[in-house]
DNA sequence: CTATCATTCAAACGCTTGTTTGGTTTTTCG
DNA sequence: CGAAAAACCAAACAAGCGTTTGAATGATAG
């Protein structure tokens, strides 16, 4: 359902997201994507070169945002006297809460990224990691200094325990499936809740 | 590495495991798998009937064993007086631990596990479902009764959610490198010691 | 030894893949 | 308007895919 206003390469993009998402990256075929979008089948290559790129591009439209929404979270909470845990597992969870309730497709996005952690993509993780391992590292640095009682070992290993469960309650994986009678954005609301009281649980102990 | 004194069937298995870890199930060919494991093209075919098979057999041959310790775990920790939550959490990691430090590709298995957790494969998500989906139920089911605090809704979140950071922390992924010093065994090892007490807390909290 | 069955193999099948081509249409702008 | 640039499109390309075939080889049992 994308809309035909929107220009070529943004209705190649929203069929891009969709078709990762569901597919990954090497399950979704040009041909797929480019009859989903209700463009030729060339106008992959003629916008974005290769389908590479245009994997890079479907990252770098949601991406750049996102980090630059962690970021100044993060200068917030660090600004602020007394940040608590919550506060900083909070700047880092709320603006991917906020994405994965975007009407455009940001919920979307957020299975696609799921798909990234779980592929071992060495292209793909290259590109990421240059563009934006930046922000990881500086909400680790911000976690150690909230947990001096933790060394440096166990506390990435709690950081990347965090990485992974929020990447899975984002991307909605797993056996839960929400009630019904619940919205799309209360569902989400709560998964954050929950989140961040169970990772700050578990970063103390 | 699969030394030719196998059989032609277990050497197909363990460089689909190998292959599947890396490449996922639709980016490692037959052509690439068959020649890992030093055997005709045909033989894929020839042996499991197609490739949908293959990964089917290439998760039983691993999760019938799993399955059957985790269960066995669980049932000695509930004949105890007092099963703490640790315990319970305990029966349903360690048995994955010793999986992943399994000589032969246990390690490898574990990754591909994780890899079905990310990719929405229907047809995968069923067979397992189908084999393998009474286990989490009994666990979830345990945990239920240990944590009456927890409406049903909130506990299956957190069970979601430990699921998730499992897969991820087994299957090593996320930021984290260990140190060269370090052995995998002990590297695990500690990842089965801090996921049990960061989901314990977690769970209580 | 011979007949029988299971296994291996090279070759080919039909199909889909990402990409490129060359020409046509549409848009831009002096 | 008219020329240059950008965008679009049908068609074809080479390469890779899972699968099938039919003959060659290996092992098994009468």
């Amino acid at each position: 359902m994308e809309f035909p206003h929107f220009s070529t390469k943004e209705r190649i993009l929203g069929a891009a997201e969709e078709l990762f998402a569901r597919n990954g990256f090497a399950g979704a075929s040009l041909r797929e994507l480019t009859s989903a979008a209700k463009v030729n089948l060339a106008a992959v290559n003629y916008h974005f070169g290769s389908k590479d790129n245009l994997v890079n591009e479907v990252f770098r439209r949601r991406l750049d945002e996102l980090s630059a929404q962690r970021l100044d979270a993060l200068a917030q909470v660090l600004a602020t006297a007394q940040p608590s845990l919550e506060d900083l597992l909070a700047a880092f969870i709320h603006p991917a809460l906020a994405l994965s309730l975007d009407k455009s497709g940001g919920a979307t996005f957020v299975r696609v990224l799921a798909r990234a952690y779980a592929e071992h993509n060495e292209r793909l993780r290259k590109f990421l990691s240059e563009n934006y391992g930046h922000v990881l590292k500086e909400f680790a640095s911000a976690f150690g200094a909230q947990l001096p009682h933790l060394d440096k070992e166990e506390l990435y290993w709690r950081i990347d325990i965090i990485a992974g469960a929020l990447t899975y309650a984002m991307a909605d994986f797993g056996v839960i499936k929400r009630r019904s009678s619940m919205s799309e954005q209360v569902h989400r609301e709560r998964a954050a809740e929950h989140l961040i009281r169970f990772a700050a649980a578990g970063l103390r102990a």
